[in-house]
DNA sequence: GATAAATCAGACATTTTTTATCCTATTTAT
DNA sequence: ATAAATAGGATAAAAAATGTCTGATTTATC
């Protein structure tokens, strides 16, 4: 119930890339350096986000990654899930067929909510919210903090 | 980012023993059978909910398990977390010195409260409410709903 | 055009986690 | 005593995660 190394270092590259502005084109040794991402494994990684259409790779010196979507439409979703696939929490969310009782089973429906809420909370947190300095407390933050305290 | 197949199999076991009641003493192999759980691992399970106080555990011939808790105050956080340990969802959650970033990480903070939800979401679902049978909408079915259409 | 610096993409290797099962010991009702 | 049941450590098999290696490709520059 964790989130894969992997996912964590798109993350990071996609923050240093929002940092940098769309469009802009920095080095795969520049971001894994920067980022403490392994080189190599950054080069899988960003397959899958390329894929995604999230980012364009230029081949050839002075190739490297640029950023396709502008920050404020990039969430945490978007690039978490080009990596690890949709998120399910539970197999029986993505193969309701794997057991029997799915269609009556209250279990499965708090699944389902979980799921729904967490995708919704990656899906709010935008890359341009993600890279700007922490200077205040947000706009949300008394929601927020509200469930530190229940 | 998915549950273990033992998580699930430890739901589906404290469904059974919620069903059956508190107290009362139902076979390993019983459960294994009408749950769909490999009887030698379901034993390996209930070992760990027995360790976080759970059920009991009841050797001998006419032996088996028994709830220890009643299903009211039995949440499917206690039992998930019984056998996955803590959600954390994100390593830095665990460890905030693995990232030096962590102080100031702003997708910290996002992992923070969606760990913080989800966790909430898992607690605030006792088992007494998982085995009711479901006739009608919850009374908080339109807020779950909405999470639907966001 | 040749060169060198960069990335691509598939295959491969290693480690970790998950999912069990085996087997002997122990417990307990009869 | 016997037999039915679980305990618990060791082990095995499978799957997933985490990288690395290597030859091919692309492209700026000389
Ligand atoms: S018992 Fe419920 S939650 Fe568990 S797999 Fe079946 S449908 Fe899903
Ligand atoms: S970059 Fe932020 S979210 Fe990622 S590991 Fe570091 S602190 Fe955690």
């Amino acid at each position: 119930m964790r989130l894969s190394r992997a996912a964590e270092y798109a993350v990071r590259c996609m923050l240093y890339l929002s940092t940098a502005g769309k469009g802009v084109l920095v080095g795969r040794r520049t971001i894994a350096r920067e980022m403490d991402i392994p080189e190599q494994f950054l080069g899988k990684i960003a397959q899958q986000l390329a894929r995604a259409g999230l980012i364009e790779i230029i081949q050839g010196v002075k190739g490297g990654f640029r950023l396709v979507v502008p920050p404020d439409e990039l969430t945490l979703l978007m690039v978490i899930e080009a990596v690890i696939g949709e998120i399910f929490l539970n197999d029986c969310m993505l193969w309701p067929e794997s057991c029997g009782r799915s269609p009556v089973c209250k279990v499965h429906v708090v699944w389902e909510n979980a799921r729904n809420q967490l995708r919704e909370t990656l899906r709010k947190a935008t890359f341009s919210s993600l890279i700007t300095e922490s200077p205040v407390l947000s706009p949300d933050a008394h929601s927020s903090l509200s469930l530190l305290n229940p």
